[in-house]
DNA sequence: CCTGGCACTCACCGTGTTCGAGTGCCAGTC
DNA sequence: GACTGGCACTCGAACACGGTGAGTGCCAGG
């Protein structure tokens, strides 16, 4: 086990790394803080931190750095999450409070989270999955052609078009808007289902057909909507990143334009609480090199979505978990609103 | 006048510099292109494209490079757009065929559009102002809240919370639907306000208040859906801009996000055709690096939206308008099928 | 267990040198 | 007059070289 001073150390180096961007040495430790002891006995503790694997050197005579592992260490350990000062919270909150509908909470919450973590943002548009129906829609385009809309309790609307194998008439149209909206409407998604599963012996014969595939257009749009949709934003900052550049980033950028990866990257972060994946913890390898901070928001108990940052792994963890921590809540209550 | 053969050094600068990314010396190019002269003579006619600003050195003793002015004229008049290849063609087609709604069509445009040029792709969402109003609808949420959902021919969605100033029954709200979708269906948005100006004097007393709110909301996201969305892709390829990344990049990717930008950069493209905007040209800023190809795209004759492709002003211009020009044309017949 | 001292390593920086691609100019040729 | 070959010149890129200093590991002594 390492002894308190160790610990001490690791976090100092931590600390002096992200803030330099430079290896930090035995002396400039010391100096910057008061350790109490010699840079030689930190240097044994170096010494013993590297054979642990928690630090190394990018090559011999040079300062450390910290590991994935040094890293993951000192989240776990040696720091806590930093709360946002007074002033910071109230700038988040007029930040969001302005925003008029659900894609404006979103944009906002992701160009909030950019500005306040210097880092690239994340969110998850509210998942439907615990969602629940508020009302569905359908519309005749022409004879045979119908428009399904399906709105959320959390204000989201999707819309699909809906080609029938028989003209459906109008009347048929308001029975079966009447009797749809009558069984789901309030309804969890994954209750829809066995809900709607009779309806169709509901209809004359004629129209049976047209009726089953509105139903399963809709639940089409359920499932398929469960893969959520995503925003991100203050991809500026990578230039942040540091000195190797284009091959750091472009793996970077790649996965970021890949939904379905960030999707999964979110989805790992678990409840409750921040999550942190440092470096090679992330599945995706061209995000080895970057850190997800990430946490669950919703309106009410639930987390309905999730939010996070992605940065070096040479972050100020404290900072961007308290960061995001605070934006998730906000955002929580502004949904919890509307 | 420049000679004949002049512009043919220039256009030979311009291909050798798009190929190789160096600056381009006398004697490679007499080497690779047979241009019937000497070196001495080629040497003589930089100069004299170097005195009209058409061609520079980024220092003594290097070879030349095109201005923004020499790429100008290489695209007015010394190169044509090169179109697409059969097979090609066949690729587009297959890739956007298999588009399910509108952000389908339009990820899978951006998409498409970043892997055939290699560069960050934009496409705006087919534009509200020539657009008409398929449906509105009013769903009650709650006593004194409606929703407003209203759907385009375009096949956008857009939905508003409206809170009333007093409860409103099931049946006027009823009544309001009926009267409104009677008024403004198959309506251009432009003619909406005439349209329903008088509705209020159509209810009682103590509904008055609500549908006046209703109206002016739905007036409100008329005009402001008019600020368009957009989508943007293939920011990976912004890695292969240049060696000197950061400086360059960060202003690029800033730019990027902010969408007013973008729509004005798009919206500077005049018709009809390919418009090309080169280095100073482009008003921002932050892109006076890059070059702007853009088009504009829609179902009928009318275009309903722009597309285009953001790139280092050293670009294959004649390979990138062929691109553009070409998904332009294959998203406008996906439009006008669905 | 901590500390001061010491020898060692090695990236970094500035200097100097060479190399060669590319240039401008000029005199000569068709 | 237009083109060409030749020539001197410029200057960035690449490489070698040595000095500097931060940082290290190790050891003997408190």
């Amino acid at each position: 086990m390492l002894s308190e001073r160790r610990l001490q150390v690791l976090r100092a180096i931590v600390q002096d790394y992200v803030g330099t961007e430079e290896p930090v040495g035995s002396k400039a430790l010391t100096e910057r803080h008061n350790l109490g002891v010699s840079p030689a006995t930190v240097r044994n503790d170096m010494a013993a931190l590297e054979d642990e694997g928690f630090i190394a050197q990018p090559h011999t005579s040079a300062g450390r750095i910290p590991t994935d592992k040094g890293y993951r260490l000192f989240v776990d350990k040696l720091a806590g999450v930093k709360p946002m000062t007074a002033p910071e919270r109230r700038a988040i909150q007029g930040f969001l409070d302005g925003a008029v509908d659900l894609d404006d909470v979103v944009a906002r919450t992701v160009r909030l989270l950019a500005q306040l973590t210097r880092q690239v943002a994340v969110v998850q548009y509210p998942s439907l999955t615990r969602s629940t129906v508020r009302h569905v829609e359908l519309l005749a385009m022409a004879p045979a052609r119908l428009m399904l809309v399906l709105i959320t309790d959390t204000g989201r609307v999707e819309q699909r078009m809906v080609d029938c194998p028989a003209p459906f008439g109008e009347t048929s149209l308001a029975d079966l808007r009447a009797r749809l909206n009558s069984r789901v409407a309030g309804r969890r998604f994954t209750d829809v289902p066995s809900l709607v599963e009779d309806l169709p012996e509901a209809f004359e014969a004629e129209d049976r057909g047209t009726v089953s595939t509105v139903l399963s257009t809709l639940l089409e749009t359920l499932v398929e909507e469960n893969e959520e949709r995503l925003m991100i934003g203050g991809t500026a900052n990578l230039t942040r990143f540091g000195h190797d550049f284009p091959l750091v980033i472009r793996p970077v950028l790649e996965a970021l334009e890949e939904q379905v990866v960030l999707l999964k990257l979110l989805g790992e972060a678990q409840e409750p609480g921040v999550t942190v994946r440092i470096g090679h913890e992330n599945a995706h390898e061209g995000l080895n090199s970057t850190s997800v901070v990430s946490v669950g928001y919703g309106s009410g108990g639930e987390a309905v979505a999730k939010l996070g940052v992605v940065g070096p792994t040479r972050m100020d963890y404290p900072g961007t978990m308290g960061a995001v921590r605070a934006v998730a809540r906000y955002v929580g209550q502004i949904l919890a609103e509307s």
